[in-house]
DNA sequence: AGTAATAGCCTAGAGGGTCTAGGTTTGAGA
DNA sequence: TCTCAAACCTAGACCCTCTAGGCTATTACT
């Protein structure tokens, strides 16, 4: 019988796709030996554990979302960037329910940094240098953009703001505005 | 033989302790039944199921946060009241992981309206009155302000803030300085 | 007190998932 | 052609969810 020709690449692959169909807790081992006409056992010569497969599809959507956010702030300063970064995040998570899901696994120390969640940060402070913001007020100011994003899209994905005839998307642009306003007029300590 | 005394109530305070413990996806309904000294099945007459479990630790949860954050709130305006509301989040946050994780489950409308979702979503309005808001700005700085809580709080959880030597707590505070400035000069549409 | 109804608990078991141990096949290089 | 490691397999242990159907203790009513 000829080779399915799994590798842990093409495994992780295919489990943030079927993550963002039927939801990242809904990724099972299984499922993706069935898909790749496999059975179970086989998969566990590719990875070690169905955390070891979640954390893989971390680093990829991390990886991913780095570089979707790196196109979306070419050339751009200030507010601009701002928006830029902050739309491209969502948007993904919208597309990409599964994915970002994942991003949320602990990963350990090891394979944060060797992940791009670095690069998601350098672009944090590429943002901020339209700013003019020393550290370390930098640090901060990269904590709270990443809290807000992270916790707009999360409640929003969850359902927090159905209860409110406020469109999600003017919320959104308007605590845009407010994290612009906050960041040009940044508080002393 | 003596009955256990299961209820879905106790269940549910059950189910919330042992996920404050191990974790809330790890709450199954065999732990739970040998913690009460009874069957797997039995338990299928006071829950649906695992699901419907949940949705009772997430009700629990949303109330017993509503609770503190109301008795936290007392006697408090401004952003003496912010940090406050802040505070008791958080706070509740780190000693309940597993309870917090649950108020973060999809609720259907109906259990969403009958839970104390509605007291929180009041409880930051009365924040706001010390800051001069009206709609539709409000419903914009609740999700703000519920947003970076949420956001803070979550990445905080997963380690996000572990690769930078400035305190944790410290960005945290500097965060509601920020979100009370922000409040105070929300910037026009 | 006697009885009927109900709620709480049980056994049995189907079905699905994770993961290990150990065996067989396949393909690429010596 | 032979070798050997990687890719895949079977078998099976173990845990989990949930249904069906039955027994029993408690309660509620006559």
């Amino acid at each position: 019988m000829a080779r399915a020709g799994v590798t842990a690449e093409r495994l992780a692959q295919a489990a943030a796709d079927l993550a963002d169909e039927v939801g990242f807790e809904n990724v099972t081992v299984s499922a993706l030996a069935r898909g790749f006409g496999v059975k179970d056992a086989s998969l566990y010569s590719h990875i070690r554990n169905l955390h070891d497969l979640r954390v893989r599809v971390a680093v990829l959507a991390l990886a991913e979302l780095a570089d979707r956010v790196a196109a979306a702030l070419a050339g751009r300063e200030g507010k601009d960037a701002l928006v830029a970064f902050a739309n491209a995040y969502r948007t993904y998570a919208k597309e990409h329910p599964g994915r970002y899901a994942a991003m949320q696994v602990e990963l350990d120390p090891a394979t944060a940094v060797s992940s791009a969640a670095g690069r998601h940060a350098e672009m944090t402070r590429a943002i901020l240098r339209g700013y003019e913001l020393s550290e370390p007020d930098q640090t901060d100011c990269v904590r709270l953009l990443h809290s807000t994003f992270h916790g707009y899209v999360s409640l929003e994905k969850v359902g927090g703001f159905r209860y409110s005839p406020r469109e999600v998307d003017v919320s959104w642009s308007r605590a845009l505005d407010a994290l612009d306003a906050v960041l040009r007029n940044w508080p002393p300590a």
